[in-house]
DNA sequence: ACCTGAACACCGTTCAAGT
DNA sequence: ACCTGAACACCGTTCAAGT
């Protein structure tokens, strides 16, 4: 029940955010009560602050799942961005991280917890890939590269979804490459 | 009464979102009563697309003025990534539109067109920007190039944002520029 | 022209009660 | 251990009524 709780609510905050998650929603979806959910989440905090949480160990281990079957930046990154990609494909959905960073000031502080280690994640696997293209590189600049383009990329998605359009994200992400943002 | 129902939910949302946007509360805040907010907006809708309106409206009026003080490229990029950094300096805001695009699926469709007209009227602007630079440049990759930049400045700004940390910002625009994707 | 109170079906949360 | 119904103060919307 508890991961049939945490599916349904991670497709509702990629759709619609965490404001629109519902707890009569959600139990109607999974066939409980409201007031059920309440036994194994009990505050929205602590459904989306788990929703976070597991959304970044899935997205852990599937990057490092990547770096164990190629160490090819160039593969590497072009794995990352199809990852975002396939959130505007299925139904023109947003990383869940990234819709909750728009709504930061609605989230209880165990959730903006959630969001920090989610970045923090994704931005010490960039630099990982980025130090395979340049191994001789300044440490702290690589950070800043790592930072960039993971803003770069949730920024496309974000305009993606705005417009309805995945070309769109493709574009953007093309003109990252030429301006050599990214390898 | 209109005119401070506009400043008060344009505050509203790019602070807190679409989906925080409350009637009540506006009425508060204004000094009337819930239901006469609905005789200048008759649906939560209507008042979103006025927000997103006079955004747009605000928006293009202040960049055209940038073109008309100074025709530098460099000059007006700095200016323009300016903007997006005053709305985190100011209680860690968001571009409004920004906001709207990350709860897409919550919007009618009014609200929507008006999200597709700013990012056009954007787009336009730093094709015009652009072109001062690099005038025998081809148009679709002009184009592209000015979206890129758009979505990179937006999802810079929700990395920092989500972050709580304008330094963020900072690092990652800089990042665009020693990459090259900007003037 | 502009505002109001009351009603409606929603929301998260709490709690005593069921199995 | 897990679920429920009922209550509370919220929400957008509607409407008849006021000035």
């Amino acid at each position: 029940m508890r991961e049939a709780l945490l599916a349904a609510g991670r497709a509702t905050v990629q759709a619609h955010g965490y404001n629109a998650l519902s707890f009569r929603n959600l139990a109607d979806e999974v066939g409980i009560k409201s007031a059920s959910v309440h036994y194994h989440f009990p505050t929205k905090g602590d459904l989306a602050a788990a929703l976070a949480r597991r959304y970044t160990e899935d997205g852990a281990a599937y990057l490092q799942q990547l770096l164990a079957t190629s160490l090819d930046p160039v593969w590497c990154m072009a794995r990352y961005v199809e990852i975002y990609r396939e959130a505007l494909v299925n139904d023109n959905r947003m990383c869940l991280v990234g819709m909750m960073s728009a709504e930061l000031d609605d989230l209880p502080t165990e959730v903006r917890q959630e969001v920090e280690k989610f970045f923090a994640m994704n931005i010490a696997w960039l630099v990982r890939v980025l130090t395979l293209a340049r191994p001789d590189a300044d440490e702290k600049a690589l950070a800043d590269r790592a930072l960039a383009i993971l803003a770069a990329i949730e920024g496309a998605q974000l305009i993606a979804r705005g417009r309805q359009d995945l070309a769109a994200y493709d574009r953007a992400i093309a003109a990252y490459r030429v301006a050599g943002l990214m390898p």
